[in-house]
DNA sequence: ACCTGAACACCGTTCAAGT
DNA sequence: ACCTGAACACCGTTCAAGT
């Protein structure tokens, strides 16, 4: 039975739980497969697409948010986080590729969506998500790398709670894009 | 005269500019300045604190955020952003230093610190400080990869102003900490 | 004090050749 | 169709030895 990419993808997320998105290696990837690097390329273009493939395996399919004027942004956005804090150095990955444009589709995309079939303008709701999906970016990878700093030895103060940071910020979210919803236009000069 | 950490700072800048972060390799900057890939070892104890001290040279020394129940934020943000930009792949050299927590101060410490003494809790101003930083690191990023991508052919349509999200979001934001400073707790649950 | 020379243990990627 | 073997052009880092 020949390799398949979903041994490969499944191979890869456990070096990527187990040694970090640094040490995820195409010939680390190869050897826990007991195949030559080479091999890999017969399954994917490069590193770049396997990494891409990787990020929507860590995401999953995100659920269509609901209830955009209650606390529907909240619960999604506390969604998005756990599969980002699920793997480690799953915001790392999810941002690379993100910015690489290689995932399809993506959070923002989502969450834009949504917004607009709640009636936001397409640019109000363009920023409003990309505003929401970046602060839990930056969030989970803030945390995941305070981990791997904690980890090595030289870490600060453990700091507030940021589960309650978390929440907080998503609350003030809400508040901007309660306005947003309620008084369109109003944001804007 | 011997080397010294400002002229390979100098050298690393110009490389990150003209090839990217992906190309700044501490052989690459050795050669530029004529020199042993060790020689660089004997000023910094390794790359990452090298890229540290380069993404301080890219962020400067970062103004004091004044006015911050008016358009402070906007124009402290906004300054932020253009610093990011100011340097190819500026945003993901400043995102992965923050991540490893090698920046001090941090951006996000600043703007805490300021929003503090402003009168927000402690909590409320980490959460509302991480908020605005993660959101124009995220928001940079992003720009910074839609310039990789779109040289490198593959770009999709360009979608909307990025400077008109970039002000709409920041709107959002300054209607949210608004509320945060002038109904202290309402916010919380 | 500051740098060279040379090595060590890795990378991603390609590609003829095998099966 | 799918993989091996072997190479190419790189990495970051260390460290004796030189000056």
């Amino acid at each position: 039975m020949s390799l398949t990419c979903a041994e490969i993808l499944t191979s890869a997320l456990a070096i990527l739980d187990e040694f970090g998105l640094a040490d995820l290696s195409m010939r680390r990837i190869a050897t826990a497969l007991g195949v030559q690097p080479g091999a890999l390329y017969w399954h994917f273009d490069n590193k770049q697409s396997l990494l891409a493939a990787l990020a929507g395996e860590v995401l999953g399919t995100l659920p269509e948010p609901g209830d955009l004027r209650g606390g529907g942004i909240a619960i999604w956005a506390g969604e998005l986080r756990d599969r980002l804090l699920a793997h480690r150095d799953g915001a790392e990955l999810v941002s690379a590729v993100l910015a690489m444009r290689l995932l399809d589709p993506s959070p923002v995309d989502i969450l834009a969506n949504a917004l607009m079939r709640a009636g936001l303008p397409p640019t109000d709701a363009g920023a409003g998500s990309a505003l929401v999906v970046h602060f839990v970016l930056g969030h989970s990878l803030d945390r995941q790398g305070y981990a791997q700093s904690a980890q090595l030895g030289a870490a600060g103060p453990p700091g507030p709670d940021p589960d309650e940071a978390f929440a907080y910020a998503v609350a003030l979210l809400e508040v901007g894009l309660r306005t947003a919803f309620g008084d369109q236009g109003s944001l804007r000069q």
